[in-house]
DNA sequence: GTCTATATCCGGATAGAC
DNA sequence: GTCTATCCGGATATAGAC
């Protein structure tokens, strides 16, 4: 009965986050999210209370899922995790081109439009990026044992992914992701300890 | 005669630059650009043709001064090229901060917000990075001799810096910065060739 | 739960007085 | 070169019929 595939409410939110990738937060408005959801404004309003409390909703939910999909990744990849780890990035390449450059990371956008201008949302971002670097730290203990050093390496790839989507995006061209994937290998493979 | 120091044309573009990269493209109205450079819109109209074109004005200029300015940073700082990395690492985590995590790359957000969007001013952010790349090379090879790895090296350093800001400045917390110059310096070490 | 109508406000842009 | 007045569209949000 419940979670029918086109439930009113998930189909607004997942308007909302693909709008909100694309084009950012205040580029978006609450027409275009219910013309894409094939809804109306009033439908929107009944299942949130407004544009700041939907867009917490599709950070956070869309922020897991796309966490809980990269790690997949990683973990379904080629068994040496180094290899794993060029393999995801390349994979993020595909992906990006095969999108015409629009999908990259679903919070960056709106992460960077409210660091300074909301605090509410500006949290929501910062909770999702803290558990992908607790997932990835944890992740990255497959080639560096030390905690300290897992974590670091951790940041170290969030960092070029999300600074490399934003040069592929804006150049239109893979190569800023590739060269971060084997930059990053060679990192890994530096702080390998066997 | 030309170029007082009160000149309105400046002070209209340097308010547009900092609310651009404090608040993004499209959250920022002109209204607010005039009240912040004491001036009114009908000033914003007559030195520029509308509010893309003021944008576009915004991220070459200011694009091409945050990257001198980044530039000078690492060739005047320690001797040792890979010292200088993290001390400018370091210091970018210091000025973040300082402005209470509002200033980081003054062309990121808008990057993000229009490359699906505006393809003229995705052009402008795209150009600047360019050129950001490729200053960077020329200075990497004081560490890499070999130029595509130069090259890899700058689009390591670019990318992670980018990220980093956008990680820092959603946790209010220069910690991912940090990590990312230690990370940037092992990855320069290794690459190293002397 | 869905949709229409509307209130209120602010966006970019233009014309023209001074 | 500066400033005011204004046009028009679209923004978020609300009220209420069905």
């Amino acid at each position: 009965m419940a979670g029918s595939k086109g439930d009113t409410r998930e189909r607004i939110a997942r308007a909302a986050g693909t709008l909100f990738r694309r084009q950012g937060y205040s580029a978006t408005g609450l027409q275009q999210i219910a013309a894409e959801s094939r809804t109306r404004i009033g439908s929107i309003y009944h299942f949130f209370p407004g544009k700041d409390a939907l867009a917490e909703d599709v950070v956070r939910t869309g922020g897991a899922a796309y966490g809980a999909m990269v790690l997949a990744l990683l973990e379904n990849g080629p068994d040496d995790p180094v290899e794993a780890l060029g393999a995801a990035f390349a994979q993020a390449a595909d992906d990006l081109a095969a999108s015409d450059y629009a999908d990259a990371c679903p919070i960056a956008t709106i992460a960077l439009e409210v660091a300074s201008t909301n605090d509410p949302l500006r949290r929501a971002t910062a909770d999702v990026f803290t558990a992908w670097l607790d997932a990835l730290a944890s992740w990255c203990r497959r080639i560096v044992t030390d905690p300290d050093a897992a974590h670091d390496l951790a940041t170290a790839i969030l960092t070029s992914l999300e600074g490399a989507f934003i040069l592929s995006r804006a150049l239109r061209d893979p190569a800023p992701l590739l060269a971060a994937g084997r930059s990053l290998t060679r990192l890994a493979t530096a702080m390998r300890t066997d």
